[in-house]
DNA sequence: GGGAGCATCGGGGTCTTCCCTGATGTCGAT
DNA sequence: ATCGACATCAGGGAAGACCCCGATGCTCCC
């Protein structure tokens, strides 16, 4: 069977979610905040852990983090009353499987907990498009940039192996041309990309996975 | 009235989505392979595209990459027989918004074409865990840096201005020292990190997301 | 045939980076 | 009380980065 803890900070909350839970699963631990929950955590090593978002103490992100700490992993299924998108991010990027919002019906949280226990994710579409977004905002596909289009072929060629943090001298042998020719297009990738140095370029380029 | 192109090899398939789509949603175009269906949403800039994964000329995120090189941004329902791991991940990467198989009823479709045009994203719980499970294994939380340990206090405040490009003249003015102390620090940066130059320092600190 | 854009170089200069040697003061631990 | 780790600073120097001005050749285009 299952085994869950339960993370709320109002107990009346908590006493919906057992009843709702049990005769399903093995409620093992419940916890009020953040180092209770975590020290149950530990204790317990459940399967999954149903969080609350918020916690008087902190949040659902800190009690996976702190679990983690301690080397426990386990499942987490978040649940709030919140669906905003900076709730659900945090709590998704500290490794949360799921999240509920506590409109959710009986059938519905214990779909939801076995599913987590699966392996699945639990999002409605509306906050899977957040966890999307959040996500792809990091990653940043590699895309026709404009400010690229800016830079000749040969200034492109330099522009990567300036942002590899290659010394001038170092470009002009692997490009068989003059120290001073890098120093010209150097200096033209600086000036269109309106950065004053090759470090401000390092970053730009890594900022862009330009690598 | 949203605006869907459907594209999918198999022309009877496009037939029976066309059936169920018709009457909801404005079917403005459709396309067999990767060139036509650029072609196509390059001129119709369709409000979602409903693109099988696996065409004869490539797959979807082909078709999502073509479009986005010649400046289209629409939005992506992915459909397909498979629901490997693998294609979900690399079209969702590509961008797509939401991935359906072709198990899915009429209705379920209708939802779903929905639900990607109105910014939401459509997964099974199965499929979401896949794509959960990739983005995860992409951002790497700050983990503790043993690294980074290695370093002083002040060190480290050091190194995170040399990396985001400040001279060591704007250091000293930031942290209120001089600039001779912040070369002591910077040397003493490089040489633990075995680092010869700010430079490699700056990517460095961009591939373990220290800024 | 002139002009624009590009790639190729040079001289010469200033500022920055990086390293060396060495020094002083604080603080905590032995 | 001493020792080690740390933060602070200095002088000086070699090498690199950056910028200015200017020059040559090449190709493409009107």
């Amino acid at each position: 069977m299952t085994r869950v803890v339960l993370v709320d900070d109002h107990s009346l909350v908590r006493a919906g979610v057992r009843s709702e839970l049990e005769g399903e699963f093995d409620i093992v631990g419940e916890a009020g905040d953040v180092p209770e929950a975590i020290d149950v955590i530990v204790r317990e090593k459940p399967d999954v852990v149903v969080c609350d978002v918020h916690l008087p103490s902190g949040t659902a992100a800190s009690v996976i983090a702190g679990a983690v700490a301690r080397g426990v992993t386990t499942v987490y299924l978040a649940l709030s009353v919140s669906d905003a998108a900076e709730d659900v991010i945090d709590v998704i990027r500290a490794g949360a499987r799921g999240y509920i919002t506590k409109a959710t019906d009986g059938p519905g949280l214990i779909d939801a907990v076995r599913r987590v226990a699966g392996g699945d994710a639990v999002f409605s579409p509306r906050l899977a498009g957040f966890v999307l977004d959040a996500f792809s905002a990091d990653i940043e596909l590699p895309s026709a940039d404009p400010e690229l289009d800016q830079l000749t072929a040969r200034e492109q060629e330099v522009m990567r192996l300036l942002a590899r943090g290659y010394a001038y001298k170092e470009i002009a042998r692997r490009l068989t041309i003059s120290i001073k020719t890098v120093e010209s297009h150097a200096g033209a990738v600086l000036r269109k990309l309106q950065l004053s140095n090759r470090n401000e370029l390092t970053r730009w380029a890594a900022d862009r996975r330009i690598l």
